[in-house]
RNA sequence: GGCCUUGUAGUUCAACGGAUAGAACAAGCGUUUCCUAAACGCUAGAUCUAGGUUCGAUUCCUAGCAAGGCUACCA
């Protein structure tokens, strides 16, 4: 128990004894001081003045008063207006560091014997991925390192979109006017190359569209009618009788397409545990149809086509089933949502993908609440906006993307301009270099993406391009890098870390003090930000963290401090400092240097 | 039309219903004889509108305005 707990059940008693008023602990909360106010928590006690039938200074004060004598922690207060400023002992800021230096098991908390399923990425093999995908991929693997971190045992998931109309589009275009072409023959890599072909797809078939409407049919009738949609169609109906012809080709540029969004994946630094195929998972769910009709959960309609009414949710009668007795996107979503419990009995599933599907979530998991699966309640949309660019939404089809391996390399090369300039590599070879240019290109970019809160929408511009200074990816590394210089330095002359020194300590800058509070916040922000499937909560608290540890930088001295035991300690609170926002950094995806 | 999401400094983002709404970038000024100036300090600048609930509203409720999304027997 630190001080912080100590310090609310102080305030409980307080009430006990100078209101006669018992109130319960998880009522009381403390929030940091301002920091124009003397203290370091406030306790804020307008909500309870109907228990002191006092005015909020006069509550305030009694309350201080109390904590003052009673409190050991609590060295001195200050109210102003219904805010109780609590100014916490040296002695105690002392204590709780050496509790965190001295913990094993410090940004890790224990496990709660939970399984949880994150599934992201979740691409489709017809085109490259782009700059959302990173969105979806970054925010996916960090937000399963969170969970991981507080305590779940976690499975990432990447459900590939390998089957459809659309990879047909690509293949038909293939076959028109590929002419055999191949990554090795055209010196592209596999998923741009099948990428290519769909954005060809696309523009012929704008083509033939407008020779059909010179020819009198409207709009909607010339769409429906273009020769290649009616040949991507008659594909699609040739894959799925198992078509050889159709299957090898399908095979063949999937093949491309997989080897191209691997050297992706492992560039961007992440990885999965279990890969479904939709080609495999497609017919899934007809079966829960039977038996959510027979719950009667689905209705009939006269063509034999299945229904589920959702309108006492607040929703629409939704489709579930064709007439013909074909699927539709939600029966195979229903399917995969009970393989992923049978594979692995999962309690919670988290799936990652963009708001505009909001509302095809929202009746998935009602419908699998309604047929009472034991996993119900545990099912999650993380709901995240899209990335939109100045010039509007991102359309693949028209070739209108900012591409990740572009965008990923570009990165990569401003950090190498940015370093040389300001001559940074001096004592680095050739590879160390690379390493750390690719550190830092993606740190830049994984810290801009998961920056923002996941569920607003985001504006991407391409002329500005990211940032390495304030709050950005590369000013967490800076810190770190600094902090190294100081552990490398403190190593040679030999400082002696055990805590046992700290006791003598009587002296602590205000700054000191703070860097311990937030020190001491790490593993209370690492759940919140699982709680909240939210990363940006964890990088606003890595920016506050390297901000004061900057300054703290910039105004205590260390190496010409005198007194050996601060001196030490202050090597220590770096140590901590650094050992933070490394393992933080590291939940987030981004590496840290030791030297930049 | 119906439903969902979002409106905060010039820009990009913060703020369990709490104090004088915080940062960063851009602008202006200053700081390199301990450890890395990709840093630190200082100055200026914002809650879409109108009501309501509350001791207290950026936050909750209602209406409006604006932006985006969804509303296929497509996936």
């Amino acid at each position: 128990m630190n001080f912080q707990d100590s310090i609310l059940k102080g305030i409980q008693d307080a009430f006990a004894s100078c209101f006669q008023a018992s109130i319960p602990l998880e009522q009381l909360s403390l929030a940091p001081t301002k920091k124009e106010f003397e203290g370091s928590y406030t306790f804020v006690v307008f909500p309870f003045l109907k228990h002191s039938q006092l005015s909020p200074e006069a509550t305030a004060t009694q309350l201080g008063n109390y904590l003052k004598t009673e409190v050991g922690a609590v060295k001195n207060f200050n109210v102003v207006k219904g805010f109780l400023n609590l100014v916490v002992a040296q002695e105690e800021w002392i204590n709780l560091f050496n509790q965190v230096y001295t913990s094993t098991s410090f940004g890790q908390l224990p496990s709660n014997g939970q399984k949880v399923m994150v599934e992201y990425s979740s691409p489709n093999t017809n085109k490259p991925l782009h700059l959302g995908h990173l969105r979806n991929n970054f925010l996916g693997y960090a937000v399963a390192e969170l969970l991981k971190a507080s305590g779940y045992e976690v499975i990432k998931a990447n459900l590939v979109n390998d089957r459809g109309i659309h990879i047909c589009k690509s293949m038909v275009a293939y076959q028109h006017f590929g002419q055999g072409e191949t990554p090795e023959s055209s010196g592209l890599k596999g998923d741009h190359l099948v990428g290519k072909y769909y954005v060809l797809f696309d523009s012929h078939y704008k083509d033939q569209q407008k020779g059909l409407i010179s020819t009198g049919q409207s709009e909607d009738e010339a769409k429906k009618n273009a020769p290649l949609l009616l040949e991507a169609q008659e594909m699609l109906r040739k894959w799925e009788d198992q078509d050889l012809i159709v299957l090898t080709l399908w095979n063949k540029m999937n093949g491309w397409v997989y080897a191209g969004f691997n050297s992706t994946y492992q560039r961007m630094g992440i990885d999965f545990d279990v890969t479904y195929f939709e080609s495999n998972t497609y017919l899934l769910g007809k079966d829960i149809v039977e038996e959510g009709l027979a719950k009667g959960v689905f209705f009939k309609k006269e063509n034999g086509a299945v229904w589920v009414d959702l309108t006492e949710e607040g929703l629409d009668e939704k489709l579930v089933l064709r007439g013909d007795g074909t699927s539709v996107y939600i029966t195979q979503d229903m399917g995969t949502a009970d393989l992923k419990y049978q594979d692995h009995e999962i309690k919670k599933s988290v799936y990652v993908v963009g708001n505009e599907q909001d509302y095809h979530f929202d009746i998935l998991f009602k419908i699998m609440r309604k047929l009472g699966r034991s996993y119900g309640p545990g099912l999650y949309h993380l709901s995240y906006g899209m990335v939109d660019l100045p010039t509007g939404k991102m359309k693949s089809r028209e070739g209108m993307v900012v591409d990740a391996d572009e965008l990923m390399e570009e990165m990569v090369a401003t950090a190498a301009h940015h370093t040389k300039e300001l001559g940074k590599i001096e004592g680095f070879t050739e590879d160390q270099a690379t390493e750390l240019y690719e550190i830092l290109g993606l740190g830049a970019l994984k810290y801009f993406l998961l920056k923002v809160d996941p569920k607003k929408r985001m504006l991407f511009n391409p002329q500005e391009s990211i940032e390495f200074q304030g709050n950005t990816g590369p000013f967490i590394q800076y810190s770190h890098a600094r902090i190294a210089a100081i552990l490398r330095k403190a190593e040679q002359i030999g400082v002696d870390l055990s805590i046992e020194g700290f006791a003598y300590i009587n002296e602590l800058a205000e700054t000191e003090a703070t860097l311990i509070q937030l020190l001491n916040d790490f593993e209370r922000k690492i759940k919140l930000a699982a709680e909240e499937y939210s990363p940006a909560i964890l990088t606003q608290y890595l920016f506050d963290l390297a901000k004061e540890y900057n300054r703290f930088y910039a105004e205590i001295p260390i190496f010409h401090e005198k007194d050996q035991h601060l001196q030490a300690f202050r090597v220590a609170l770096s140590f901590q400092t650094a050992k933070t926002i490394k393992r933080g950094m590291s939940l987030l995806g981004i590496k840290v240097p030791e030297r930049m």
